[in-house]
DNA sequence: ATAGAATTTAGATATATACCAAATTATGGA
DNA sequence: TCCATAATTTGGTATATATCTAAATTCTAT
């Protein structure tokens, strides 16, 4: 598996590469456009870092596709959007608040933390906005034992 | 009392107003420079901004000293630090890691969410990077009843 | 085959961060 | 006091991110 450290792309394109994932399959620019209320060309551009930085296939004027690491990647981005949400929830925050708000925090947490916190929980199998998925070494791997 | 959001200034120009509240009375640019590790006139520069935006008063060649404003701001973003390290903490890590932990992700944590946590909490008195103090309507003041 | 929709390209703007080199100001020692 | 040196600021440049508009291109369905 990959060493990925949560910060190899920004705010915007996970968010991107999180919602491509979600859609599953070929996604339209148009379609990322519309869901974050912002430019198609604004999209495009994204789109195309993304793309080089290997995470999705970009077939111009056609879409784009996860790569199977961007799979990967995205896998985690949404584990750690849930591992944060499960956090935020056990403040009081509402199921929703709590999603929307580790969608504004999530950024900046590393795997590195998101497993610490994920093994402190006991590898929680559910978060408040979807089920969390622990494939292969992800977080029981590394730092203390489980 | 301010209603601040959390969000006022940027990662950088957060860190250098907590150092400068930290610090205590007039601070030199060279001081900032070093304990940031970056160039003198980064620093110049980022102190204009932040003068600009009403949270200190730099006097050319000679220092910068927090407003009233900044002093509240900063005991807000020290507040913060605090209880997200504490938050951490209660994750296992260590009072070194979960104090430097906070300061890679306390930027995008909004007041509100501060306030709620902080509330959650019982309003701790003490974080492991130091103490907590809620001074005003801080955390007590709106959302649901403590 | 082509009009209209979708998409990309090109050119701008804005923010944040940072550097270097040159100019300016401050300050301490003779 | 005067000046050499240190500190600081200015001005110019650079990168990365994110965004837009307008124009060009490509797709698609009639």
């Amino acid at each position: 598996m990959q060493a990925f450290t949560g910060q190899e792309l920004s705010s915007k394109k996970v968010s991107y590469l999180k919602y491509i994932y979600m859609r599953g399959d070929l996604v339209k620019t148009t379609e990322i456009a519309a869901r974050f209320d912002v430019a198609p060309s604004t999209v495009t551009k994204a789109l195309g870092e993304i793309a080089k930085a290997g995470y999705i296939e970009h077939t111009p004027y056609h879409g784009v596709k996860l790569t199977p690491l961007g799979t990967e990647y995205a896998r985690f981005l949404v584990r750690r959007h849930r591992i944060v949400a499960l956090v935020l929830s056990h403040f009081g925050l509402t199921p929703e608040e709590a999603c929307s708000e580790a969608e504004k925090i999530e950024q900046s947490f590393s795997k590195d933390l998101v497993d610490r916190i994920c093994r402190s929980l006991g590898h929680p199998i559910m978060s408040v906005c979807g089920e969390i998925e622990h494939d292969h070494g992800c977080c029981s791997a590394g730092g203390h034992p489980v």
